[in-house]
RNA sequence: UGUCCCAUAGUGUAACUGGCAACACGUCUGAUUUUGGUUCAGAAGAGUCUAGGUUCGAGCCCUAGUGGGACAACCA
């Protein structure tokens, strides 16, 4: 509703411009292009938005096309995961998801064309030879003994290779482009490998498989994609990229880069999250500490919260890392709206109100959600004997402490002010078992008349109608800002060693009805919700994000 | 001893060539609050990597330097 003009990011500037000029005839056609050789992480979330949002906004639409042209390294079990995740963050791609490995018979004929053209060349050279002739970024290559074959014997051993009668390794297709380019993706780049293995769709018809310059660029053209948006590295296959468009005289998709994200405290590498879950360091690629769009599902995050956030950190062509903060405000921001209100009591300590009559019970209406107000609210059991929070409790309160102590008072949230007369100590422990407290009649919720005066309100369970509940609570995985920043040090040193404790706490018995796709603000404490290994027998709670908490940065002053 | 890209508050992203460089997060005040949350009000924090040049005027253009990044996988 509220149109804040914002300015636009050069991608935009560049569509726009496009659209004024009429390229396309105003068309607009991005793709989002993963290799399904992982799951998706926030970092394809940046690029998800940007390529989905920049079609919403240009009345364009986007394709979803997997990059599936390595079939040692790719699998259906990350496909249908990609699938999900894309759709989960909230898009809809332009009919049915397509593969590259759907043109490889175009790819093919694509080649020939280059071949003809005299512009291809089968090489016998082997891998070592080849990277051997390539030379260095600062050194010309040498052309290979192989590159002035004729066409005719070309096509031949091309057909050849296709039909498999060479080994893994003992031919590949090259372009014949310039051997001392300075830019090495120009230095006569392959185009084809032989790779006898079965790949996840096309099973075992191929036994060549293009490279990726010679994928990405064709699917692009054979999709009439307007604009091809990937991140920096690319950057040099550029000029590879425009070579083959304009040799091959296809559709003339345009690349254009922009700058990947980096998140602190946290890895973003395909290779390393693999790692991870592989050396069993997490317990899967959606553990709530990966950063993978899985993972953070299963934390807690929205999509809403993982999109505002990535239409906040921008696009631009510098490098940058995004303070893990920016992504917690975002999360924060969204469940403070929905999240419902309730009671936990994370680390109990059984609070006695001596003055109220033992064995009875009270009815006490508590808002659903302040922030909503369709959100309606519920009943609470209160009775003599509570949970509440060991941390609400000090027997020698330190200054700026406003909660319980002897003598001190305190609101318990929807229900009556107390104040404490006394504490047990546990004979074993010397910890606190048990604090007595006298509570206020006329301090009920709503229709207090009472005088007390109290500093603050805390969060309780009633003892007897209280469930068990398991909280995971998950802090950063990493303990460095930049984990695979260290060249002389693994990124495995730096796992956070507490980053994730589980706890047995006490709720409130409304939470036994919750389901896998709730979000609750456990009242005080954060926002959590029900892992998908809960259940009505055991109930478990993942912390998504605490709350923002003053009282810790100001103890950590002290 | 090469080519290309990048360089604005702590972190990100803005700024039609010319009102004291804006916004968000973070930080710090204060108010409100039956969540030490939310909300609200306010503050501090950069003079735009450096040096030249063009111009009446440059964060924006040019040159050089400096710093950072990318590029030599039969990966994408």
């Amino acid at each position: 509703m509220s149109e804040e003009k914002k300015t636009l990011n050069f991608i935009e500037q560049i569509v726009e411009k496009d659209l004024l000029e009429n390229k396309h005839g105003g068309r607009i056609l991005t793709r989002f292009p993963p290799e399904p050789n992982g799951y998706l992480h926030i970092g394809h979330a940046k690029s998800i938005v940007l390529n989905f949002g920049l079609a919403q906004k240009y009345g364009g639409k986007t394709n979803l096309r997997f990059d599936d042209t390595n079939p040692t390294t790719e699998d259906v079990e990350y496909v249908d995961s990609i699938l999900e995740d894309v759709r989960w963050l909230g898009y809809s791609w332009n009919g049915d998801a397509v593969y590259a490995s759907d043109y490889f018979e175009q790819l093919y004929e694509f080649a020939l064309a280059l071949i003809k053209k005299g512009l291809a060349y089968v090489d016998d050279s082997s891998a070592e030879e080849i990277a051997a002739m390539k030379g260095t970024p600062t050194e010309p290559g040498i052309e290979s003994p192989f590159r002035n074959r004729s066409v005719e014997e070309n096509l031949d051993l091309f057909e050849r290779m296709r039909t498999g009668e060479f080994g893994d390794g003992q031919k590949v297709l090259r372009a014949k482009v310039d051997m001392a380019a300075p830019n090495m993706h120009l230095r006569d780049p392959l185009m084809y490998r032989i790779k006898k293995a079965r790949h996840h769709r096309t099973g075992d018809k191929w036994n060549i498989y293009p490279m990726y310059d010679f994928a990405h660029g064709q699917s692009d053209s054979i999709e009439q994609i307007t604009h091809s948006i990937c991140t920096l590295e690319f950057e040099v296959h550029r000029p590879l990229y425009e070579w083959f468009i304009q040799k091959l005289e296809i559709f003339p998709s345009r690349q254009i880069e922009f700058a990947r994200l980096n998140l602190s405290y946290t890895i973003m590498s395909k290779r390393r999250l693999l790692k991870l879950v592989e050396g069993k360091y997490v317990s899967g690629w959606d553990d709530p500490r990966m950063p993978t769009i899985s993972g953070l599902r299963r934390r807690g995050y929205t999509p809403e919260s993982i999109r505002n956030f990535a239409d906040r950190i921008g696009i631009a062509r510098r490098e940058n890392v995004i303070d893990v903060s920016l992504l917690e405000f975002s999360v924060r921001e969204h469940l403070n709206k929905i999240a419902k209100r309730v009671m936990v009591v994370m680390d109990p300590i059984k609070m006695v109100i001596t003055n109220y009559p033992a064995g009875q019970n009270e009815l006490l209406d508590s808002v659903n959600n302040p922030e909503d107000d369709q959100s309606g609210s519920r009943q609470l059991i209160f009775s003599n004997t509570l949970y509440i929070e060991r941390d609400d409790f000090m027997v020698e309160p330190q200054k700026g402490f406003y909660r319980l102590g002897p003598g001190l008072s305190v609101r318990l949230k929807d229900a009556y002010k107390v104040t404490c007369e006394n504490f047990v100590l546990d004979e074993a422990t010397g910890k606190v078992k048990e604090i007595h407290c006298l509570y206020h009649p006329d301090s009920k919720s709503g229709q207090d008349t009472s005088s007390v005066n109290v500093k603050a309100t805390i969060h309780w369970v009633d003892v007897n109608s209280a469930v068990n509940m398991e909280i995971r609570l998950y802090d950063r995985l990493f303990l460095d800002e930049a984990p695979d920043g260290h060249k002389d040090k693994d990124f495995l040193e730096f796992l956070n060693p507490d980053s994730l404790k589980v706890i047995q706490g006490k709720a409130e018995a409304s939470l036994k009805d919750a389901t896998t796709h709730d979000h609750f603000q456990f009242m005080r404490m954060g926002y959590f919700c029900p892992d998908p290994d809960s259940s009505t027998e055991k109930l478990i709670f993942n912390r998504t994000v605490t709350l923002k908490d003053a009282w810790q940065k100001q103890k950590g002053k002290n």
